[in-house]
Formats: C-alpha cells, structure tokens, sequence
RNA sequence: GCCAGAGUAGCUCAGCGGUAGAGCAGAGGACUCAUAAGCCUUUGGUCGGGGGUUCGAUUCCCUCCUCUGGCACCA
C-alpha cells in the first residue's frame, strides 16, 4: 500500500484540562498535515493520550472513581478540544486501550527475550504517604524531609532496567549523518552534545505493581508494571503496528497485512521539554527492538501570557475554548502560527492577539476578500468577468514561496509570503482605482481585467491558507461561488475562477472588534 | 557551575567589515470600492558597556554586564 507522510503529537497526560500549550502543538501538527495533503501526500494524523501512572492513579483515587472512569471523562476534554481545533485526525490513541498494551508487550517480550534488560536495584528514601521516592534536593536546609511527606524510609527497591549505552555511538552517528533528524538546527546540536559529553545512564523501565498498579504488566513478570517510556513512547508505533502495517508490526511478531497502510516511520512534533526522550531514548528503543527510527522530530518552543510561565495557581493561563469562542477557531490557529516558528518560545498577550487579529485579519485579508466581492457585485452584478492576468505573476510566486515554505516546515513563513499577496492585491486597487472606471463606460473592459484579477487572487489565498485557516479558506470559496473545498494546492495554478459564474453573498470574513477610533 | 545563543528604532526582529533596515505602533496627506478598512509620505537608533585589530566595525577579537535556552521533572 501506498506510503504515507504519518505525523504524531505527543500524547498528552492526563493529569488536567487541555489548555494553550496542548492546543499549539496540535494546531502546528495539523497545519503541517493539512499542507501535506493539500500538497498531494497521503497523510496520516496521530495524537492521543497518556493514562497510566501514579499521578492518574491518585487523581482517581482522590475523586473515589476507578482510574479508567476518570481518564475517559478527561479523555472527552481533549477530544472536544481536537473538534474544536478543526483538527484533521485519522486517529486518537489512547494508552490504556487493548491495542496499545498488545503492541507494548510485544516489543518488550522481544527485548526481554533477546536479553537487553537487566534486574537492578535502586535505593533512596521512600514517602509511603506520597508514594514516591524522594531525592536530596527535597530535603529541607536542615536535613530532614517536608513534613508533607511523612514518615520516609530507606528503601530498596528491585527494578528492571534497559542498559542504554551500547547504542550511544550509534546515535550520535546517525544524528551527525542525518542533519535533519531533529529540527530545528540548535535543538539537535544539543542532543549531540548531550550524547557526546557522558555515557547515557541505564533506564528504568519498571515499577513494581505493589506500588503502582494503573500500568501495562511487564510480559515476563506479572510483579511489574512497565513505567512510562516504554509506554507512553510506544503510542506511536500502536497505531501502525496495530494496523498490520509490515515496518512496525514485523520486527515484534505482530501479523502483518499486506493491505494495511504504509505509515512507519513517523515525524514526531513534540516540545523542547521531552527532546531527550525522543531524540535519544525513543531511538535507541525502536532500534533495539529492530523497528525503524522515525523519520524526524520538530521542537516546538513553549508559550509564556504576558512574559510570565504559564501557570494553573496563579491563574496565568488561556484557555482555548474561551479563545475560540470569542474570536473564532481560524483567529486562533492563525495567531499561534503567525506568531512564531516551530523552535522559539512565544509570549501571548491578548493585546497582540487583537493586534494581528485587525492588522492582518480583519483590515488585511477579510477586507480585501470584501472589497473585492462588492466591487464585483455592484459593478458587474456579481458575475465573474472573463480571465485577465494582471495578478497572476504575483499570484504565481507567491504560491510557490507558499509551497516551499510548508514544505520546509516553516509556518509562519508561509504566512508572510501569503500575505505579500493580500498586499499586492490591496495596492493593485489602489493603483488602478476600479471604482472610478466604474463611472466610465469606455473603461468597461479594463474594469473586467481588474475584477478578474482581484477575485482570482482571493481564490487562490483560500487555496495558499487553507492549511491554517480551513474555515476561512472555505467561506472564501463560497462567497466566490466556487463549488468545492480549496483543500489542493494544485488549484492554486492562475485562472481558475470562470467566466459567468455568479459569487455569493460578500460577508466579512473577519469582522473587527475593536470599538471605533475616536481619540 | 558547565555548554550554547542573544542584547540593533516604543514593540517584534533582519542585517554581520565601508558611518543602519522591515513589520507593527506613532505622525501627516490624498482618495473612497471596502470591515472609518486600504494607499502614499513620514518621525524614531551615539546597533548593551569598555578595550583591541583595521584606512574604516553594528559587523572580527578580548573583556565586563544583562537576559534566554540546554545540562534535572513539566505542551
């Protein structure tokens, strides 16, 4: 079967409601699916959840609910959240479902078997009351543990562990002969210096079930439960494997469909917070166990309100729903990937939200795509004039700096290169001032080529924005009268639009919020 | 502490050997198709401090200061 560009976010713990950070990575991994396909890839796009553990576990426990019942109520959460988005999922995982545990089983049972765990011990000081082992940085100046803590004791502890380093240098290999392994630039060269500065530390990979019981059962000893990497990394090659798909199910003994999509191996969009994870230990996983490294993994930075963290007690927060609610879902992808490339921290603050929202938006596009219709229906009674190609070079360039730059991941540039067009057609009326050929008839032909172009141009923005504004992209079509959906780049190619066909009703696309200037 | 990176107009940033640019914000203007939008013009900077190399440095080197990121959990 064909293969296909599989792109995953990470999967999200459930240990709270979604808010600003879940929702960027999302809308940036759907923009870049969506620019896919309308670039004529067969796309697939993962994201999904990550249920076990203790936090869940205590989190239920503290609710008097069973932790499945409180991991599929948050479950809702972020699924409502993903409708909300607009996202185009081809599938949802989540960890505590049975196709999950079948595929982390077997990648463990064939690890095991091939001999790349050991049994180790780990000793510290243990807060039953917390459940948790404590460090010395949790000590208070004086030596002994925060009260909240309890009774703490010296604990040993018998664990299973993944010995990391005899693929170390394998790694930094195929980083330094793969550059674009990790995106962007500064993000890999940290991965190599983390990786060529010490020997990597053996992972732990268990817990023992007597402390922690909400997790998938280590294969080979019913007294454990695997702890968090080998589960929560693992998501990304359930789906695939699960699907029969030969590059991930093969190399642990799944059945194989020959009919089964091609996916592995993917392009994880993850933030900076976990590169570690999956640009070092998720690798060294999958190639232990013989299954393909992904393709890619793209950093993203992490959003700070009003220069300060974003932060639930303090209240330092945006919630996307309210966002969404009040200035529309295409206002709110279009800011978080105008705002700031896949790499560097953004900082909100509504203040800039309204800013770009009427700069860009509203007096930008919305009112070039308004101008245009109306000029269009009240001098020409709203049918489209023959082809004319005054805009087309421009229309044609942009698309192609369009193309290139979600091509290369870089969104925002795919933005500015968009709006050179929503400026250049602005400019072109002024410069040609249709609206006083109007009032000529011997300038009636001219006044067509104007129209056309001006029209034309809207078209061929709802292709080029589609990726990031969907709903936009099609009011745009609509209005024009245009039948279908802008979802193919290859329909941003000049001429489209056809003699005689009658637009819509011009509404604004996004009307201004802002009060009136007085002042 | 260690390792990177950054400090340039009010804000966000580009430039990286020949005495500074963009977008937004601010100011002025001509127009009127349009969401009082759009268009044109324009005010803003001793390019973090100090030293050095050079005919000449924002651009190279040294040093100091400040900030950010990574080295340890968190989208």
């Amino acid at each position: 079967m064909s293969e296909r560009f599989y792109i995953t976010t990470a999967i999200d713990y459930v240990n709270g409601r979604p808010h600003l950070g879940h929702a960027y990575e999302k809308v940036i991994t759907d923009v870049i699916a969506r620019s896919r396909r309308s670039l004529g890839e067969q796309v697939f796009f993962l994201t999904g959840l990550d249920e076990h553990g203790q936090k869940v576990q205590q989190a239920a426990a503290a609710e008097g609910r069973e932790p499945q019942v409180y991991c599929d109520d948050i479950a809702r959460a972020f699924r409502e959240l993903a409708t909300s988005l607009n996202l185009t999922l081809d599938d949802f995982v989540r960890t505590t479902e049975s196709r999950h545990r079948t595929v982390v089983q077997a990648i463990l049972a064939k690890l095991h078997r091939e001999g790349r765990f050991r049994v180790g011990t780990y000793e510290g000081w243990y807060s039953p009351k917390e459940e948790t082992f404590l460090t010395e940085k949790d000590r208070l100046p004086d030596g002994s543990f925060p009260a909240v803590y309890g009774q703490v004791n010296p604990l040993v502890e018998s664990n299973y562990f993944f010995p990391l380093q005899p693929y170390q240098q394998w790694l930094i290999d195929h980083i330094e002969s793969h550059p674009d392994f990790v995106y962007p630039d500064y993000r890999r060269n940290e991965v190599l210096g983390f990786l060529k500065k010490e020997p990597l530390e053996d992972l732990c990979i268990s817990r023992p079930k007597s402390r922690l019981a909400w997790g998938i059962p280590l294969p080979f000893d019913p007294d454990y439960v695997t702890y968090v990497w080998f589960d929560a990394l693992t998501n990304y090659v359930t789906v695939p494997a699960s699907m029969g798909d030969a590059t991930a199910a093969g190399p642990i003994g799944l059945p194989v469909d020959p009919g089964a999509p091609s996916l592995w191996p993917a392009i994880h969009v993850i933030g900076k917070d976990i590169l570690k994870f999956h640009a070092v230990y998720w690798p060294i996983m999958l190639h232990a166990a013989g299954i393909p490294i992904p393709r890619q993994i793209l950093a993203h930075g992490w959003w700070q309100k009003d220069g300060q963290k974003l932060s639930k007690s303090t209240g330092n927060v945006v919630d996307p729903h309210v966002v969404i609610n009040e200035w529309g879902v295409d206002a709110f992808r279009y800011y978080l990937v105008r705002e700031l490339d896949i790499g560097p921290d953004g900082n909100w603050t509504d203040s800039g939200f309204s800013a770009r929202y009427h700069a860009e938006l509203a007096n930008g596009l919305g009112n070039l795509v308004n101008r245009s219709l109306k000029m269009l229906k009240s001098y020409r009674a709203g049918r489209i004039p023959a082809p004319s190609t005054d805009l087309a070079s421009a229309a044609a360039g942009a698309a192609e700096a369009v193309a290139k730059a979600y091509r290369a991941y870089e969104l925002q540039g795919a933005l500015v290169a968009a709006w050179e067009l929503v400026d250049r057609a602005n400019k072109f009326v002024e410069e040609t001032a249709p609206f006083k050929l109007a009032k000529d008839p011997s300038q009636a032909a001219r006044l067509d080529e104007i129209l056309y172009s001006l029209v034309e141009s809207c078209r061929i923005l709802a292709v080029l924005l589609w990726p990031v504004i969907p709903e936009t992209a099609g009011k745009i079509y609509a209005q024009l009268g245009s039948p279908g959906v802008p979802d193919s780049f290859a329909s941003s190619a000049w001429g489209g639009l056809q003699e005689g066909q009658m637009v819509g009703e011009p509404l604004p696309l996004f009307p201004r919020k802002d009060a009136p200037v007085k002042k």
